[in-house]
DNA sequence: CGGCAGCCTATTCGATTGATCAGTCCTTGC
DNA sequence: GCAAGGACTGATCAATCGAATAGGCTGCCG
């Protein structure tokens, strides 16, 4: 356990693509990374089995072990894909705004993130996992991914508060209030289409939720595509 | 597995105190109840462990076994006397407020459900628990506990915006908007406590925290306690 | 063309899981 | 008092877990 083995090639950033007819070692990382993310959000770390992971990647059990050393460090590296996917699609919304008024760029952002929750709801659903346990695996979550995001949002939301943009909240209440609001519809998904009939997998659901969102808390959103059920 | 056995006595509602010097069959399954929830919430169904569980409520696993009927029915137990709790404390509230206006019971009601959700995390942990399975627990605790508090609460929401006294948004957006931003907070302490400093636990974070969300869902909320952090 | 490194599989290990069974202790009813 | 039975424990079961080991296959490089 406290052995540090070497690790495999790991060409992880630049997918070069390899076009060989023998089978992309990335090729396979990516699948178990995919198949890791699923099972991991749906069953928690412990509830998850490296068997059912494989059979879902479909590779073998002991290849997991191979490219990855042991449960924990799959977990890691599927959780850095998932991260590495929300942050990309956050930081290109921010680039493409620059010069827009901070009010109009945090509701686009707010809008980004409702958007992304509804489209990978495992994000929400493993930080809730982990949340639970507060181990070692919340402390690497919080400190690797998360605080960047919640600093900068935390100070997007009190810089609107004393402008008197944003409603007069404290940032850490209105964050948690802004956070749960946008995702938790999709993270009950299961539950939601059981009580209510609606499907939270359905775009334009997200669309309406994200607008519902937007209206609640800013007081201006797209409200054209609301309809009384 | 499939043979139907005998359960025990199961005097579960009407506890009859019984003044014994023996030890309590019904303290223990008290306990019990207590360390499954617990555990369940933490852990989730497959991560949960009933020897842990047996553990932490001071009796030996065989016990669980004795008691409830296989992990499976241990849950449900577990589960039922969380939501005995919720439905007691909101209708007593109700009870208590007859005759009062509308807006102004769902709005004590709201609030009500903010503090049961800081005490309690648990609730709203294993229905995320089940539903990201999207199996037969889900399933039993939507048609169980669920939709009988969904309907009472979407009907109220409901009537509350064509009369125009809460937001034009629909009935399962507001619901899911609401009760995310009621307990996300509580449900991701840890995480909370480590990003913002804020601790969750403490009884007037909550109550800073029911005033936050009654304050942007129906505009009006005490703010007296607010500060900024 | 021969070795060699990279990618993967079959097999198996010790540990742990939920569940069962036999048996003990103690209270209660008669 | 004494049989009956409820409450509980120790020991153990087969199943399954994550991980380790050994070996096979393929395609490139000298």
């Amino acid at each position: 356990m406290g052995t540090v083995r070497e690790r495999p090639p790991a060409r992880s950033t630049t997918r070069t693509v390899r076009a060989t007819s023998r089978p992309s070692a990335d090729d396979t990382r990516g699948r178990i990374l995919a198949a890791a993310l699923d099972l991991f959000s749906e069953r928690s770390f412990e509830g998850a089995t490296t068997r059912e992971i494989a059979v879902r990647a479909g590779v073998t059990q002991p290849l997991l072990n191979y490219h990855f050393h042991g449960k924990e460090e799959l977990w890691r590296a599927a959780i850095d894909s998932l991260f590495d996917r929300l942050t990309t699609v956050l930081d290109t919304r921010l680039t493409g705004l620059r010069g827009v008024d901070e009010r109009t760029v945090t509701e686009l952002v707010v809008r980004e993130f409702v958007l992304f929750s509804a489209a990978n709801p495992q994000l929400h659903r493993i930080i809730t996992q982990e949340c639970k346990a507060d181990g070692p695996r919340i402390d690497w979550l919080v400190e690797t991914h998360i605080r960047p995001l919640y600093d900068a949002m935390a100070d997007r939301l009190r810089r609107l508060s004393e402008a008197g943009l944003a409603p007069a909240v404290p940032p850490a209440h209105l964050y948690y209030i802004l956070t749960g609001a946008a995702a938790t519809m999709f993270v009950l998904a299961p539950e939601c289409r059981r009580l209510s009939g609606v499907d939270p997998s359905d775009p334009a659901v997200a669309e309406q939720h994200a607008d519902a969102v937007l209206s609640l808390l800013f007081g201006t959103g797209n409200h054209s595509g609301h309809k009384e059920l």
